[in-house]
DNA sequence: TTTTGAGTTGTTCGA
DNA sequence: GTCGAACAACTCAAA
């Protein structure tokens, strides 16, 4: 029987400008691609309306339908990968195996288990970087050890950007010069590798013991005038003139290299937050503890409160601060949060209401759609103090300042909080010059202790 | 090795 | 309303 090769998708769901698939495609041998839903996944997900399984649920039929059209299709299955390996090497001549690189603790791990497996049969298992523009020892100090600092970082990961530069002699872009580290891969030149066969059926929603969680999803197209503008507009959460590309990235149903293009042309601003998308994925794969403990370990010392009753205040947006609650439900009935208003619900639950950072971070795991364990750890490390920012303790938000600055003429807090003004909103859960002093102090004495 | 400059997104106070 | 200083002190990165 003739061997082919397996492409495994995993958070690189699309055909287009896809490093693994194009090198798939590019070898010697037909390309049956695959996907797995991952039990050891689902099974800990507490909610099973998840709209992040259903978001993949859609783009894999997505993917199915454009690779039937080249008649070929995509083979879904559902259960654990070290028991689903073996089965797709008992089911298929599998002659090599080809994915992209996923840099998360549990997906090292699943990828080793699964190296060994193919190692077994003698099967190579060839992996690519597809889901960052640099990996995490692709931009590092010049003593070789890893950036802490986002901003040395970043000016390391722009000049490594820039300091490759090629010039396409034909097709859309002749002529234009661009990093070699932005190159797009084609895929789509090579569909007739896909492996011919007739289509398979892919398991329902249902099946793999999900319901739809009923929320829209933002689309993948943005538009050039929204990115051109970030810099003014992100800020202001009744405008949202963020891209709510976030989803897309954690599944790959656009390519970071393409967005990066453009990011160059239009915004710098822009091009910075994909900047930090990148810094928080190598310190995640570097600083592999920050996942249960402070990146800075003093913070290790602060005395977080124990108050069940607020923290479902807040999770439920009935805090008494409108910004705070708007944001709040917000992301509970959309899975989103704008991303000015995610800093300040943060600063309010660590430093308002001394919770500790990781019962936030594990709520807005379970609720945001565009969650990415890398950036939503850093983000909370971040407002909680004791990330990687070197900035103080003492940076304490006033949500009404907060409001005041971003959403001036209250649009986006009266939308979310209704009843806003009437006897049926909340009094304040702590009054703010009081839980500001009560933070400086608990994190000075902390801090004080331990260094 | 030592030194120097700097660090995502802030708030408050007083002139 | 606007502006600058104070909030504190440390660690990082690079020369």
């Amino acid at each position: 029987m003739k061997s082919i090769a397996i492409f495994w998708f995993r958070r690189d769901l699309r055909l287009h400008d896809n490093a693994g698939l194009y090198h798939a495609l590019k070898g010697a041998l037909p390309v049956l691609p695959v996907f797995i839903f991952d039990t050891n996944i689902l099974d800990d997900l507490p909610d099973r309306k998840d709209a992040r399984v259903e978001f993949i649920h859609q783009a894999l039929g997505t993917l199915k339908n454009e690779l039937e059209q080249q008649g070929s299709t995509l083979a879904v299955r559902h259960g654990k990968p070290e028991e689903i390996w073996p089965q797709l090497l008992r089911d298929f001549p599998v002659g090599a195996v080809y994915t992209n690189r996923d840099y998360e603790p549990y997906a090292l791990q699943r990828d080793a288990a699964v190296q060994s497996i193919l190692s077994a049969q003698n099967i190579p298992f060839h992996t690519f970087k597809d889901h960052v523009i640099f990996e995490k020892d692709e931009v590092l100090k010049d003593n070789g050890t890893p950036y802490t600092v986002f901003t040395p970082y970043s000016r390391k990961w722009l000049a490594k950007l820039g300091a490759r530069q090629f010039t396409p002699k034909s097709g859309a872009e002749a002529g234009q010069s661009r990093s070699f580290y932005l190159t797009s891969y084609p895929a789509e030149k090579y569909a007739g590798h896909f492996l011919k066969t007739t289509p398979v059926r892919m398991p329902g929603l249902a099946e793999i013991g999900f319901e739809p969680a009923g929320i829209p999803f933002p689309p993948a197209a943005v538009a050039r005038g929204l990115i051109r503008n970030y810099g003014q507009t992100r800020d202001f959460p009744a405008i949202d003139g963020t891209s709510r590309l976030g989803v897309h990235f954690r599944f790959g149903t656009i390519s970071i290299r393409e967005k990066a293009r453009h990011a160059q042309q239009l915004s710098p601003v822009f091009l910075n937050e994909l900047i930090w998308r990148d810094f928080y994925s190598q310190i995640l794969a570097h600083f592999p503890k920050v996942v249960t403990e402070p990146f800075k370990p003093q913070y290790a010392h602060i005395p977080w409160r124990t108050a069940p009753g607020e923290f479902q205040r807040w999770c439920e947006g009935q805090t008494g601060y409108p910004i705070v609650d708007a944001g709040m439900r917000q992301l509970n009935a959309t899975g989103y949060m704008h991303n000015r208003v995610r800093m300040i619900t943060a600063s309010f639950l660590t430093k308002h209401l001394l919770l500790d950072w990781r019962l936030g971070e594990a709520y807005f795991a379970q609720k945001l759609l565009d969650f990415d364990l890398a950036s939503n750890n850093g983000g909370w490390q971040w407002a909680a103090g004791c990330g990687t920012d070197a900035a103080p303790y003492f940076r304490i938000f006033n949500p009404a300042e907060q409001a005041r600055k971003f959403d001036p003429e209250s649009r986006y807090v009266r939308y979310w909080v209704p009843e806003l003004g009437t006897a049926a909103y909340p009094k304040p859960i702590v009054e703010h010059a009081f839980a500001r002093q009560r933070c400086l102090d608990t994190f000075k004495k902390a801090l004080g202790g331990a260094v």
